[in-house]
DNA sequence: GACTTTTATTTGATATATCAAAAAAGGCAG
DNA sequence: CTGCCTTTTTTGATATATCAAATAAAAGTC
């Protein structure tokens, strides 16, 4: 019988832990506002914090598809978090805007995001999230194509 | 309150590094084999390892969901790689057989899922992979309701 | 044996992921 | 200006994620 060491399963783990932070993330963030997702509260948050940011840039930002950010800016427009305006330089693009509606989303959920990192990297030290960090960044650069 | 920009964190690099991983493999697979999924590769070799697994008993070991699960083995059905049998005990169940066209994949997949790994984890110590798995079996334990 | 509770799976509705291809505007060479 | 190439966004098709609710069979209770 073969035992399963951490060599063999730690990507597993990897998967394990952000799928757990994810839900659980999902669960505070319904508590208090259902109906948001915790990839629309942070992209209103980079977006609240740089407004001119490109679809693009926002998608890079959150390593998401370009695909997968219209599809979730359009459901934040039609939520009522989000206003598309016509960017002046370029026709291509569009000046997004967080309504009022989004302010006191980002106002209410501003904490939760805070306290839901916490909680997660509870009982880690400084020293052993910054090898973490180490360690995912390596992880990710091996599996990045290095055109 | 200060919202420190989210991609800063690291728990924005684990997203990152298993998204950068899975696009890696997915990549790779299909370019030994178009038209299978990551995520069905790993379930074939699941069931191939270990017979009697029930559906909820499968949908653990990959940290997914009951419903994903019902769509991804139905999807793996009707894609020929596994076909559904009664289970005698209990008729809720059933039994899941990998066909010869599944054994044919894991035969030609399961190289490649190795070679994947192993360029994961590329220049990474013993030392340093036990340490990432146990920082994220802690972040785990901490996000997971403790019922 | 009928009733209730659990367990295993499925379905519905909606959100996100991914790739390929299309659409639409910008920029540049000639 | 015209044609060509690039950039930004969108669309189509399909797979997976998630929660809630529905099924359906098994197990426990009386």
């Amino acid at each position: 019988m073969e035992l399963r060491t951490p060599t063999k399963t730690v990507l597993y783990s990897i998967e394990e832990a952000i799928k757990s932070y994810r839900r659980f993330s999902q669960k505070n963030i319904s508590r208090l506002i259902p109906g948001i997702t915790v990839d629309q509260v942070l992209i209103l948050i980079i977006i609240s914090d740089e407004k001119e940011l490109t679809q693009m840039e926002i998608a890079d930002r959150v390593f998401k598809d370009y695909a997968s950010i219209t599809r979730i800016i359009n459901l934040m427009v039609i939520n009522g978090y989000l206003v598309k305006e016509d960017h002046k330089q370029d026709r291509r693009r569009s000046m997004l805007q967080v309504t009022s509606k989004g302010k006191s989303v980002i106002k209410t959920l501003g904490p939760v995001i805070e306290h839901n990192r916490r909680t997660a990297l509870a009982g880690l030290g400084e020293e052993e999230i910054m090898q973490l960090y180490t360690t995912l960044k390596k992880i990710t650069a091996n599996c990045s194509p290095k055109d």
